[in-house]
Formats: C-alpha cells, structure tokens, sequence
DNA sequence: CGACAGTACATGCATACGCATTTAATGTCT
DNA sequence: AGACATTAAATGCGTATGCATGTACTGTCG
C-alpha cells in the first residue's frame, strides 16, 4: 500500500468518525426536542421554543431585551419577534418601550407567565431526564 | 437545614446539571445544522436534510424504500415524501414502483444525484470538521 | 444643525414542517 | 371469496421559520 492511500485511509477513518458523532448529536437532539415539543404542548399548550424564552425571562428577570432573547434562544431576529409576539397574545409576557433606546423594547415576563413556566418546567426536567442518557 | 431541604439542593444541583447538558447540546447541534444548511445551499444548492438523504441513497445504494429514509434523516413521513418529491424534481433521484409491496416505492439515487453528493460530501466534511470541536 | 450610516425590531413573502386525512394496496378472519 | 383492520405513501391545511426589506430611532461626521 503506498504511503499516500494510507494518509487518504486514516484521515477517513477520522472523517467517519466525524460523522458518527454528527449523526449521534443529530439523533439525540432530535429525541429531546420533539419530545419536549409534544410534552409541553399537550400539557402546557406552549412549545419548546416558547419554554426557552419563558425561562429565559423567569431566571434572568431583569429587563431582558428582544435581542438578548434572540442570541439565548436559537432563533433567528424575525422568529424571535414572533415568538415574543405570540407570548404577549398569550398574555405570557409584555412588551413594554425602552427609554434609554427607543429603539429597543423590553420583555417582562407576567405573573400568569411565572405560573406557566413554574408548571412547565416540570415537565421539561421530567423529559430532559427520560431523554437524556 | 431540614434533611429534606438537602435532598432538594441535591436533586437541584443534578437537574441543573442536566439543563446544561441540553443547552449544550441545542447550541452545539444549532451551530452545525445552520452552518451546514447554509453552505450546502450557497455551494450546491440543497439544504442539510436533502444531503443526509442523498448520504443515506448513495452509501446504502441497495433499494431503498421512502420508510428507511424516514427513519435515517429525523423527520416526519410527510416530511421525507415531500423532500423526496423535490429531490425527484431536480433529478437527484428516481421514484419507483415495488413490486413485491405495491404500496411502497423504492427511492434510488441517480447519477446527477451521486455527481452532487460526491461534491456535497467535500463541503459537508469540512463543515463538520470546523464545528465539531 | 442636517445628512447619512448603523441599529432594533416588525413584517411581507416563500418555504419546510407536523398533524390529520386520504388513497391505494396488503393481510387476516370468517 | 368478501368484509375489515392495517400499512405505505401522498396531500390538504395550519403554522413556524429564515431572508429580505421596511420603519423608527440613534449616533456621528461635516
């Protein structure tokens, strides 16, 4: 075997193992995530997504702006808008102006938003637990 | 402290644990598959899933049915017909009858559809080995 | 001050998704 | 053989997403 086709070998063998644990991060994601969807919607009537955001906004309660949302959840600006637009329909949380940037808004969690994250977060650990290992 | 109070702390600090695991492993599977959608599109112009279907025809190039792919990439039946309903469109790959099921169709991948994976794989490979570790 | 680049969020639009249902073929039970 | 449950894939429908763009505000430079 020439010294060449067994470079081309081993970088192979480390290029298939790149993408076994591609595929295993994908799986295991997967499993997570769609079972958390389904759980928190049937139970709680919120989405995996939506979950995130709420818990973002309940632990780290100070005024959380719309792009602080958008970098912990990952979520593209728009899909961040309409997710927090969502919420507030839902009476989750609340859009309130920023007047340091008018620019900006801020994103306060309600009390019903409490009580829904608190609910919620039950079934979350309790599928994270299932899910995970 | 109550004794049950550490029991609390105890299992908090565990699922605390487990909270991170997860973020981690939304952001990390977040990174990967928006890289990759991202430059299989610019290159090659097919998104992340196609490419998995294409991996998964090219490499179990027996006759593959519209199930096994199903299970192969993370996404519904409905989902799967429709994206090999667009990969046919494209002539990436072929649709046909089965004849011992006729209810099933075996997918098989054409040789503009293995022209493009073998391309695909290039860009796949190195995005896998940017965002990987 | 006034124009103009930059930033924060909202929105129009096209698309991919999941769920529920439909259609067609198979297998089973009497 | 005939009726009925089951299975494979396609499709109608509603929705969440990303990209591109719009709108409102900020900050800077001349």
């Amino acid at each position: 075997m020439p010294a060449h086709a067994k470079l081309v070998a081993v970088s192979d063998v480390a290029e298939q193992g790149l993408v076994e644990e591609w595929h295993e991060l994908l799986a295991r994601y997967s499993a997570v995530f769609s079972t958390l969807e389904c759980r928190l919607q049937e139970r709680h009537g919120i989405g995996a997504n939506e979950f995130e955001a709420l818990e973002r906004l309940a632990t780290c309660d100070f005024k959380c702006r719309s792009a602080d949302l958008t970098g912990a959840i990952h979520l593209s600006q728009s899909a961040t808008s309409r997710l927090v637009a969502r919420l507030e329909k839902e009476g989750l949380v609340q859009r309130a102006l920023c007047d340091a940037d008018r620019r900006g808004i801020f994103v306060t969690i309600t009390d019903a938003g409490q009580e829904k994250y608190l609910a919620a977060k039950q079934t979350h650990r309790e599928v994270l637990n299932e899910t995970l290992r």
